[in-house]
DNA sequence: GCACGTCGTGGAAGCGCTTACAAGTGCTGC
DNA sequence: GCAGCACTTGTAAGCGCTTCCACGACGTGC
């Protein structure tokens, strides 16, 4: 009895059985008399013993926790893919331990360190920015882990993204289709796969459909609304503004409505603008934000799986799934002005 | 050597010293010889030494982690609150393990005892409905936990939440200052406490101000937008319309915006909306909210200060802590039309 | 009637760490 | 020159659990 919580001995003494019993039950083995098995449980009831999770996880070398790395929890890319899973994780019977990066490489090596070291049993990460040393790491121990949303080469790790160059070329299509000529290009931040992804869809599209890309038709963003609404602002100051424009993400594309709104610039009758993501306030903006959607829960739920088949058998090769995007047409989106 | 890591013991032998020698350094202690000390740091750097967290989480009985308990993660209210809980939780050297319950009663208490077993050291929990069993169990257990958001009486439990009644009462005060006599308002989930605050503010405001609240003029929420659509949509359809409403949350009350949409009633020229939190949708949404803020970062920050504080020094007693809110004006309040 | 297998149970080791205690070293002060 | 001290280091116990192994009781087949 410590802390006024009851331990295995307690139960034992109480039960009139060793720890060892006791043990048995509380994990439902099946070599436990009858007659026995309820006696434990009784003593349980009445102590109100709950296992103590350091103690079990040191012995089992297993915590029944995943890691979750993400960069924030107050941006709703995050946390739609964090929902997903919370979903599928306890739907499983595992808690996950979210540890937010706010972006910074060394807090994100300093955390894989701590929770591969008998915190958690497996490692989700989000949006990994490169392909860090810290995953080389991860390989050599053997430690299993599935990147989420990350776009490029990873041999030899489970990874879960969507099909960001095909979503991005879809919706670059879709406005050539309506009669855009000049289309500019907002890109993510830098060193993210998807970045590249879309990017090379925009290019290859525009190439496609025999459409010029002029210097200053692509501006760096970072996924973020404020380089969102200042890119955007440099782009329609020029004078051959473009008609219509493509955001890496949604939250830049309200940078881009607001920037437009700044301007004067009517949305959609003189600027088009699609997003990428397909967070809930894209719907609820005004007007409505055509974009490209991710399946962002999905990509956790998927994650999760992964995880915890490799969790079950190590022998299972990590595998690189790709989810398909859809384009979603709302209100901020017409043909170009005659 | 397991699962291909360094243990303390590898790495006193390759340091040539004993393995409590090496606990010694890596916990900073002051008692070891500075040429030790050097071989330790070295033999710990080769072989990449991280101490097991669960096996130190057993010896010391503490896990320098934070049980953060709340309903969702894909709502603003939530997340706001979670990003103060990272800040300052990570600023004190301490990780937080969050876990979403979905509103579940059941899958609240069995976090709680599970989480109070040695997974984590405290407890944070957001907006609990009622004052369930399981506080009563961890006050008597002597377990730390501070509520956050929770504004009822709670005898000997630690609270941080916003001046509710307060808050209302200056919104309702603002609203009649423009002129409103008619002002309906849609409460918040029942059974929880800032709930009946904020619906207590509201009547007394409105009788310091001599007006009456007739039936139908309060309505039931759930601070859902769903259910702040149906409800509003209800109050504007009746005859004698209010010329202004007062939702309980900011959700709801762009569910109050999007009936006024439905029903072809302009905002603010035919109605006043107000919201509650301010969350960061509420500035972008057309036109922007005007609403009571909650400093909701800075309570989740305050709530870890207190637990942290109650962690070093047991003895000291749990406190409520209630924060001031901000009447926030914006687009969606105008004097009614005449 | 005996060897043998099966089942239920307890003893004990071990998971990786912290820490109380003991023991050894070299120094000071008388 | 020796008691006494400070400082460093090692030994061992213990945190609460899981699980291997051994042992006794019992039932089976010959």
């Amino acid at each position: 009895m410590v802390n006024g919580r009851a331990t295995i001995f307690d139960v034992a003494r109480v039960a009139g059985v060793s720890h060892a019993t006791v043990s048995r039950v509380v994990n439902g083995r099946q070599n436990v008399r009858d007659e026995t098995r309820e006696r434990v449980e009784v003593a349980m009831r009445d102590l109100g013993y709950v296992a103590h999770v350091s103690a079990r996880a040191l012995a089992r070398g297993r915590t029944q926790v995943i890691g979750l790395l993400a960069q924030e929890v107050d941006n709703a890319f995050f946390t739609a893919v964090i929902g997903g899973v919370d979903q599928q994780a306890s739907a499983q019977g595992y808690d996950f331990m979210l540890c937010t990066t706010h972006a910074r490489r060394e807090k994100e090596a300093q955390y894989v360190a701590r929770l591969s070291r008998g915190m958690v049993d497996g490692l989700l990460i989000v949006l990994p920015r490169g392909l860090p040393d810290y995953v080389e790491q991860l390989r050599t121990d053997d430690f299993p882990f599935v990147l989420i949303d990350y776009d490029d080469e990873a041999p030899g790790c489970g990874v879960v993204n969507a099909s960001n160059h095909r979503g991005t070329r879809d919706a670059i299509r879709y406005l050539v289709g309506l009669g855009h000529r000049r289309i500019g290009f907002i890109t993510g931040r830098d060193n993210v796969g998807a970045t590249h992804s879309r990017l090379a869809g925009y290019r290859d599209e525009m190439a496609a459909a025999g459409l010029d890309v002029r210097p200053g038709d692509v501006l760096e963003g970072d996924f973020m609304e404020t380089r969102g609404h200042g890119a955007a602002i440099e782009m329609l100051s020029r004078p051959e503004r473009p008609t219509a424009i493509f955001a890496s993400s949604d939250m830049a594309a309200f940078g881009v409505m607001r920037a437009a709104d700044d301007l004067g610039i009517e949305v959609p009758g003189e600027l088009s603008v699609v997003g990428f993501d397909d967070i809930p306030e894209a719907a609820r903006v005004n007007p409505a934000l055509t974009t490209v959607r991710q399946p962002l829960r999905e990509m956790g739920r998927v994650a999760v799986n992964q995880l915890l088949g490799r969790l079950d058998d190590p022998r299972q090769e990590p595998a690189r799934v790709v989810l398909d995007t859809e384009l979603v047409v709302r209100g901020t989106t017409a043909p170009p002005p005659p």
